[in-house]
DNA sequence: GTCATCATGTAAGCCGTTACATGATTGC
DNA sequence: GCAATCATGTAACGGCTTACATGATGAC
């Protein structure tokens, strides 16, 4: 999960831990929420499988700005005159490796989609081709028309003595069939190579 | 959040872990989750704070029903035929005590209401009075106006690059802002004082 | 000179899960 | 007799949060 979102993020722009943690907010706002304390072991341990590699920086260098110059060129020339290890102005900026591209197009396709999981894979599915998105996609179809008749079986099966239950269940199979059709939709336009995915109000079908 | 679920379903009636977690279920469908793993540690929890007593019993005797009778009646008749501490056809069948009523009251009304515990709670909001519930709504509603705000606030702010992020978000705003007028809904009734949203009040007969 | 912010980390704890262990009861 | 289900629990681990520790830099 939080992998997931540091090597999204990372695949865009080289940045240190504190900033990823804005960026990140900024880009998905509350669909993310990410702390330090799991941020910095995250890294770390990214870090020790190759899949991020970390350069210490002295100067304020190459941090917001999406960058779009290689890492391991130029950085390395200043990688020299780093001070130490440890403390602040000596920050840590990260850049994906290729180990990292690859473990995060198998974060996206693999696993499992539980509700929060997918949010986080959406929001970095131009990652991934075209099959592995109407993949996943159909499959969080399946998941939701499931849920859907489980709570409707639900629903059915109460006596209904509990008008605040039985508003719960509602609203849930309402909000339910309000992901279905959106999914639907994300399906439709996944399915007519429209890549102008952006479009909402008018256009093409 | 487990607690609250044990406590609320054990207010309806005695049961035991195994029916428990079915009844769970059956009543919440897929609003709720838990495994045995963390169910049965908490009822020992709750049984050693006295939230809730137990009774092992040898034959069948009153589970699936809901019961009306009390249980330090009559049960402690045949309590006296258990067999052992352990083994099953000794179940331990589980009974609110008052001390689990106030702390059922408790957790209704006192902590954070993140993403996953306001279903819960609503889930047995005919448990507290309708002051608590109207500020168990409205405190809801608040956060999911700031939500909303934070979103559109990174919707903003984006520099629109990317359709998926863009699709996200917009759903994310449709699906808080639908909730948000659900949440109106429920307010508008609580406030009417519409008691065919079930009579519950102080006091039982 | 002190306060807010930047920056990186560690430690403890919470709340849940899966997997395992154990055994009784029921149905065939 | 054997499998499925009922029934209760423990152990290990997962992934996150909060709180703590540390220190540099910049603004005033």
């Amino acid at each position: 999960m939080i992998e997931l979102a540091i090597l999204g993020i990372l695949k865009e722009a080289q940045l240190h831990g504190y900033e990823l943690k804005k960026h990140l907010r900024k880009v998905l706002g509350p669909l993310s929420n990410v702390s330090f304390g799991s941020l910095y072991p995250a890294l770390n341990r990214l870090e020790r499988q190759g899949a991020v590699s970390a350069v210490v920086t002295d100067d304020a260098g190459p941090s917001t700005m999406p960058m779009t110059g290689s890492l391991t060129g130029e950085a390395a020339a200043f990688r020299s005159r780093l001070r130490s290890t440890r403390g602040p102005r000596n920050k840590k900026v990260y850049g994906i490796t290729e180990v990292g591209e690859r473990r995060l197009v198998e974060l996206l396709s693999d696993p499992a989609d539980d509700e929060r999981t997918f949010g986080m894979k959406l929001a970095f599915f131009r990652w991934c081709d075209r099959p592995t998105r109407l993949w996943l996609l159909e499959r969080r179809r399946a998941a939701l028309l499931e849920r859907l008749e489980e709570t409707r079986r639900a629903l059915a099966a109460r006596e209904g003595d509990d008008p605040y239950v039985q508003a719960l269940m509602e609203h849930d199979t309402e909000s339910t069939m309000s992901d279905i059709a959106w999914l639907g939709r994300l399906i439709a336009r996944e399915r007519a190579g429209d890549d102008r995915t952006r479009e909402t109000t008018g256009g093409r079908p």
